[in-house]
DNA sequence: AGTTAGCACTCGAGCTAATAGAGTGCTAAC
DNA sequence: GTTAGCACTCTATTAGCTCGAGTGCTAACT
């Protein structure tokens, strides 16, 4: 027996091959391939044994008998973590994301899917976006607005733009002129901080100094935080779902379905994105996937920044088969770049 | 040779046992079967009679000589518009609906998509909702926020509080107190109008009315009309996709992907809810569908309103055989009531 | 005239057996 | 250490077969 495990430069070269070879194909990779298809300058008995070599540390995996062999879960951990080449973003890709940020979007959602529909095109896997977490955002301005009598509207416009509103329920009828100045006292006070810096010694001092205001504040800080409360789970937006079906590994109905099904619970996606966060390019392969219906797909994220503070997400799912380096290449790319195009929907 | 088509009433109690047999079992439905689970009091040789008569008039088919028979297009399109049953909408799903109705949801894409989840998950098809017309809305406020010296925020709050915000690129630097005076002069001159009902005569008077700031405001109608040109197709929220993947008739990946192809297709969806509206309840069945991809489908719509005024759409996507009855009630009934949810969103 | 029992016929679903071929592991020679 | 050769294994495909559901037609019955 060969307890012993070295993985001498043919083999890595071997193993290399069939990785490729598979994603390629999606079918079993013989010696016989190997040896043809790429120059090891060996037979195909001699690639039969190390194989033998590298299915028995786990590496690779043979379905059954007669057949070739196909990478395990720690092989594709491997090449990730060491084997594999990154290569540069096609030209033409690079071209339709330039195009994407000369268009006119000036809605943070529609600039999101566009995001997502690029990704999935480029890749041909399911995207996920998460929207910039708004607590990590600055304020830029607060508006309140007279709806009726007993109602106003809180507006917040934070540092890209984002704007949130809430309608807000008083006890205290305020008029117009109230509110512009409360409006104005709120920008004085709060502008330039981010959401998650306005704490409970803050809206005490706010309290006092508002003065007459005092009990219509109350109202408004209220609604602040279930701003900020309700913003905890960023939206989602996926794009092409409808590829997953390309791949025969989605050939199970029952099992798709369940993947679908998933895909569907934006909560779940959501806490998935944002445990991505802070770690630039993560990887998730397999079985190493914490959500079980989600344990025959591989995940690839990359987290994006707006003022050098990481607000949010994107990714790809799609299966372990998957082309890693071109998926980490293009999320790479464009998780770099998208705090340009978020800036422009700021100037207008 | 039998030319004339007569319809009489066993004919029409066979025909509505076999759609019913065939959308619970998704088999075909044999002349045996009739006689023995439906009570008509004569022989399967009589019922296969009158079968051959429902086939060559093409309300029934039968896919080989040893099969038995499916409802045709025109079976099902006679089936929903003569003899289907409506049925009331079931108590625990009322229920469901009401606590949904009770629920605390301040934001209009929440509804809309709590709106599409509730249709989705009472009938176990794909659900369609479409938000609001903001054309066909009335403007309730609108509010210009600095944001800095050459761009200003317009924020416009609708009828049911929807909110949408632009941001306009000023030729001419206008301060805080300049945007007041001009929101309000705004709000004066527009407040309860549709959007649609701003046309050139009204703009003209008003650039008259608003004497030194004329410049300013001409910036700022040109984004009320961007706002309105952007806003022309509606947001889609779809939910239960996924459901699609139940239905046998869905087993075909190929077709099934067209179909997810076009679900992705916003503009499209919005082209066919658009159609839909002001019918009340629309049925189009298989081949009655302008989409070539959703000819193995049945698309099922309403209507919904704001004020007495059509202003959006909701909907299913189901196989053909498709349970008309129960998808139409819950559709009905949830149209009926939506505008009682959109109320709710603006009492904050 | 309408209904029904009886029966031959059709055709797909599902099972079995046979075959072809891809790929392996092992052995012996280089 | 490498490789040619070969027996062996297992799957995928095909062909042939049977079974059974369902039909249409005919002849008899009411």
């Amino acid at each position: 027996m060969d307890f012993e495990m070295n993985l001498d430069e043919r083999k890595i070269k071997i193993l290399k091959a069939i990785i490729k070879d598979y994603i390629l194909t999606g079918e079993p990779v013989g010696s016989r391939t190997i040896s043809k298809k790429y120059e090891l300058g060996v037979s195909s008995a001699t690639i039969r044994n190390e194989m033998s070599d590298l299915e028995e540390w786990g590496f690779i995996i043979q379905p059954h008998t007669s057949a070739g062999r196909i990478p395990s879960d720690k092989g594709y951990r491997l090449y990730v973590d060491k084997l594999m080449e990154y290569q540069a973003i096609e030209d033409d890709q690079l071209r339709l994301f330039e195009r994407t940020l000369e268009q006119k979007i000036d809605q943070i959602d529609e600039l999101m899917m566009e995001v997502a529909k690029l990704i999935s095109y480029f890749t041909n896997y399911t995207s996920m976006v998460s929207s910039p977490q708004i607590q990590k955002t600055k304020l830029k301005h607060m508006q309140l607005i007279p709806l009726d009598k007993r109602s106003v509207m809180l507006i917040i416009v934070t540092n890209a733009n984002i704007v949130t509103n809430n309608v807000i329920r008083m006890d205290v009828p305020a008029d117009q002129d109230t509110l512009n100045i409360l409006s104005n006292m709120l920008n004085e006070s709060l502008r330039g901080l981010t959401i998650e810096e306005i704490n409970l010694p803050l809206i005490q001092s706010l309290k006092l100094k508002m003065g007459i205001y005092g009990e219509i504040v109350n109202s408004i800080l209220d609604a602040i935080d279930h701003t900020i409360q309700r913003k905890n789970t960023p939206d989602i937006y996926l794009s092409g779902t409808k590829n997953l079906l390309n791949f025969p590994e989605f050939g199970d109905l029952v099992k798709t379905k369940q993947i679908f099904h998933t895909l569907e619970e934006k909560e779940l996606l959501a806490s998935l994105l944002s445990k991505a966060a802070n770690d630039g390019i993560k990887i998730i392969i397999g079985q190493e996937n914490e959500i079980d219906e989600m344990k025959h797909c591989s995940i690839i994220t990359a987290s994006y920044e707006i003022d050098g503070k990481t607000v949010g997400t994107i990714g790809v799912i799609g299966p372990t088969r998957m082309e890693y380096s071109k998926a980490v290449s293009i999320l790479s790319y464009i998780s770099r770049n998208l705090d340009k195009l978020l800036k422009k929907i700021s100037d207008g």
